[in-house]
DNA sequence: CCAGCGCATGGTA
DNA sequence: GTACCATGCGCTG
């Protein structure tokens, strides 16, 4: 509050007109500006009272319907003290807040990215499209109660459900979630900014908004627009525009006819549609809507689960608004199960969605819902739920004839979208005959134009490939992996179907445990930096950690190394042989590389040719490439896809992190992190802020990862040191050596376990590989690799970090842990050593990596 | 006996 | 622990 002692001001509130020798400040005004209050009123205003002092004879009055409060429902200020009940009448925020059981529309975003106000002609349009779809069916719509004459109408309602009556209860219950969120607003304002800027929402000013709501509605909140930065293209205002509900609205709607106020739920709306109508952005709008770029409610879609976001193609949403200039908004999709395909004819839908995008249901009859399909033939549905766990299960019936007529079945895709202004709804389906790959392809690649049978994924693969980003890749990964799941089932009874819900649900699973499996096996040993880049390099604790800003590309894992004659150079094994084969150090090398692929050395391209290297030589160079391994990989034939990831992981990882001082040219020093660490790598040591998301890591963020990770630097460093010690100590005295164990200040790693790992029969080398008593127990492939695990130092162990994880590979191995089992075998487990402080939870949603295949670089020793 | 309705159950997220 | 949802299953006509 600002105070002035300039006079022949009025107090801004009209019923005071009091004139001013000093005002405060109160309310923002359209202008930007505040009201300037007398002190009476800007005492009241102050306290949430200004209504009952200055406005008590105005229109629009009401009185809680719990406590009895009186608040006046019209006023800009006080707008945000009372929720409308479905029933009719309001209730203060207060009880509200008792008594509120619904929960807010999930479709719709945080409450505090909602206006606090409507224009009318959202209110209209809503209005229009919601009767032009109600009353189009057979069965006429249920009266909707007029808002503020709840008494008659709570009568017809099902006790226990006031917030909900029929079609009406979907503004309302918009408006509960609005006056939310300006309650949300208005109590944590500021942790709503934080939040907001952190999730990198965008807030701004409602400008289109702020010229079209007058004055009188204007809320004196800062008019905030969010909008999740997501690929659709609707601007900050349009989601302003969206969710703007104004008291003016409400007052003027309080004695409206009932018929009038059937409407469309407004909080279905997808902002698209109320940005093209109301802001009169027909042609730049729709455009953007036809081409299939602003898709979906974005809100309601990012509330959703993703296997419910609409997917529709291009060439769909032509189909649908072929017949006119309507655009197609796409609502939600579902994967048709047994039941829903079968001859029963319930399409069960997604909570979610049916109660984001189809007209509130208070009986459990519900209504009859008109449907259009893609032919522009007309379908009725009737649009129920049942009571279910106190919830409501939702279900559309008589979809058979639609479903048939569409020759869907289960696992196809069923479409919901909705064409504007007409708000009809519009039925899609897509077989999921697709083949799996194919769309996988073109899902990861175009993204929302996905999955389509008859699309052509190339030109939109070049489309989307401008502009991709993160997010819209695991997006998109998303669709990969649903899209996967589907698969042509064939029509059957319900119980003899494949396709029941556990089935469906051990599908994905199978389906991530392939995605896990490639990109454990294929991809995630593979992916290093484009050879073209260079990577920016920023220290932690003295390690030079490379983050590269471009995808990592694919290529069969390498020891990079400098020749004799200086020159950077790669080692690779062939695959065949396994010998090691000398290839420049910009070589890309595809994940199975054989000596014939040696187009470098011609005398090498033959596996029987010798290697270049002896293995005393190449063991020079990479001193902690075990030397049991080079005398067994020549005997054991291996799964070469997993020893390359597992050479890639542990190897190259140890490397990077255990020995770049110690075993690399000092040339590679710097160059030489893992190369997993780049773009999208969500390691700790790059991006994983404790969270699981957020930024970056500031080279000066104490956050527990940090700074376990600086203490595990510090650990190593320490231990390397020791280890020098150790060494020139074992020079004088060797017999010592074998006890030799200093404990260190890594707090999570088992001493015990720690020990028991350092003790190796082999002298003064200290070999993870060797567990002679349990070979048997082990894959033959854990040590056969020569850039298997091994480790000269055994702390190092504990400290292999690597992964992707957000370029939708879904790998990212915080941290190994040596850990003892019952059977006194040291394991390495998917568990974090970082930090103490890590809790396993936070670090169990990195590690993507299957058990097995971690384990499976289990080196054990006793 | 069958189809369909409505709710219950249990697996999964 | 809770909500969702696929489907089982009993009841009814």
């Amino acid at each position: 509050m600002s105070s002035s002692s300039s006079s022949t001001k009025l107090c801004f509130n009209s019923n005071c007109k009091e004139p001013l020798e000093k005002w405060r400040r109160g309310w923002r005004l359209r202008t930007g500006e505040y009201a300037d209050l007398c002190d009476r009123c800007a005492s009241a205003y102050e306290d949430g009272k200004f209504c009952e002092t200055f406005h008590l004879k105005a229109t629009g009055w009401s009185c809680c319907g719990s406590c009895g409060k009186q608040i006046h429902c019209g006023c800009i200020v006080s707008f945000h003290m009372f929720i409308l009940l479905d029933a009719g009448g309001i209730e203060c925020l207060t009880c509200a807040k008792k008594s509120y059981i619904l929960t807010p529309n999930p479709a719709w975003p945080p409450p505090s990215q909602f206006l606090p106000s409507q224009h009318e002609s959202l209110k209209d349009l809503s209005m229009k499209r919601w009767s032009l779809i109600a009353g189009s069916g057979p069965v006429p719509w249920r009266k909707a109660p007029s808002f503020f004459n709840g008494s008659g109408v709570q009568s017809e309602l099902q006790p226990g459900m006031p917030f909900e009556v029929d079609v009406v209860g979907g503004i309302d219950r918009f408006r509960i979630s609005d006056r939310f969120s300006i309650f949300s607003l208005e109590k944590k304002q500021e942790n709503s900014f934080d939040r907001l800027i952190d999730r990198k929402l965008i807030v701004g000013p409602s400008e289109t908004l702020e010229n079209e709501i007058s004055a009188s509605n204007r809320e004196e909140k800062p008019n905030l627009s969010v909008a999740s930065v997501v690929k659709n293209e609707s601007s900050a205002s349009n989601m302003s525009l969206a969710s703007a509900f104004s008291s003016k609205y409400e007052t003027n709607n309080m004695n409206h006819d009932c018929a009038s106020l059937s409407q469309w739920p407004t909080l279905s709306t997808p902002m698209g549609k109320h940005v093209s109508s109301h802001n009169g952005m027909n042609s730049a709008g729709e455009a953007v809507v036809h081409t299939g770029k602003a898709r979906g409610d974005c809100r309601g879609r990012n509330q959703l689960l993703p296997r419910y976001w609409p997917r529709i193609t291009d060439k769909e949403l032509q189909q649908i608004s072929s017949n006119s200039n309507s655009v197609i908004t796409p609502l939600f999709e579902k994967i048709l199960t047994a039941s829903d395909a079968g001859r029963i004819g319930r399409l069960v839908l997604p909570k979610k969605c049916a109660e984001a995008y189809l007209p509130l249901i208070s009986q459990p009859e519900g209504l009859p819902l008109k449907v259009q399909d893609l032919k522009g033939k007309e379908w009725i549905f009737q649009f129920r739920f049942w009571p279910n766990n106190n919830s409501r299960m939702y279900v559309l019936e008589g979809i058979t004839p639609c479903i048939q007529s569409m020759q869907l079945q289960a696992g196809d895709v069923v479409t919901f979208s909705r064409l504007e202004p007409e708000g009809k709804l519009v039925m899609g389906g897509r077989k999921a005959s697709t083949t799996p790959s194919d769309q996988g392809v073109e899902a990861t690649l175009t993204g929302n134009n996905a999955l389509a049978p008859e699309d052509d994924s190339g030109n939109q693969i070049t489309k989307a490939d401008s502009g991709t980003t993160w997010s819209e890749i695991c997006k998109r990964r998303f669709k990969v992996n649903e899209t996967l799941e589907v698969k042509p089932i064939s029509h059957s009874k319900r119980k003899n179907s494949i396709l029941g819900s556990k089935g469906k649900r051990l599908r994905v699973e199978n389906e991530d445990l392939i995605e896990l499996k490639i990109t454990w096996n294929q991809a995630q040993g593979l992916m290093r930096p484009s050879p073209k880049i260079v990577p920016t390099v920023f220290v932690v604790e003295d390690f030079e950690i490379e983050e590269f800003e471009h995808a990592p590309i694919i290529g069969r894992p390498t020891i990079p190394a400098i020749d004799h004659f200086g020159e950077k150079i790669q080692w690779v094994q062939c695959d065949d042989c396994l010998k090691w084969r000398k290839v420049p150090a910009n070589a890309l090398l595809p994940s199975r590389w054989t000596c014939s692929e040696n187009v470098w050395g011609l005398d090498r391209s033959l596996c029987s040719a010798a290697e270049k290297l002896s293995t005393e030589e190449l063991e020079d160079m990479i001193p902690t490439i075990n030397k049991v391994s080079f005398k067994k990989k020549k005997n054991e034939k291996r799964d070469s896809d997993s020893i390359v990831a597992l050479e890639g992981l542990d190897a190259l990882a140890n490397l990077a992190i255990q020995g770049e001082e110690d075993v690399l040219p000092a040339s590679s020093q710097t160059g030489l992190r893992h190369p997993r660490h780049k773009l999208g790598c969500t390691c700790i040591v790059c991006i994983q802020p404790p969270s699981g998301k957020g930024p970056k890591h500031e080279q000066t963020c104490d956050c527990v990862v940090c700074k376990s990770l600086k203490r595990r630097c510090k650990t190593l460093r320490d231990r390397r040191e020791k280890k020098q010690l150790e060494k020139e100590a074992e020079t004088a005295y060797p017999s010592q050596l074998q006890t030799e164990q200093v404990p260190d200040n890594d707090s999570c790693v088992d001493d015990s376990s720690e020990r028991k790992f350092l003790i190796s029969p082999l002298k003064g080398q200290i070999d993870l590989n060797i567990q002679p008593e349990r070979d048997e127990e082990v894959s033959p492939g854990l040590y056969s690799g020569a850039m298997k695990c091994s480790f000269t130092d055994a702390t190092d162990v504990n400290f292999s970090q690597q992964g992707y994880s957000s370029l939708g590979v879904g790998i990212n191995v915080v941290g190994k842990q040596m850990q003892e089992d019952g059977t006194g075998q040291a394991n390495f487990s998917n568990s974090v050593t970082l930090d103490c402080h890590l809790e396993k939870t936070d670090v169990d949603r990195h590690l993507i990596l299957p058990m097995d295949t971690a384990g499976s670089t289990s080196s054990t020793a006793t």
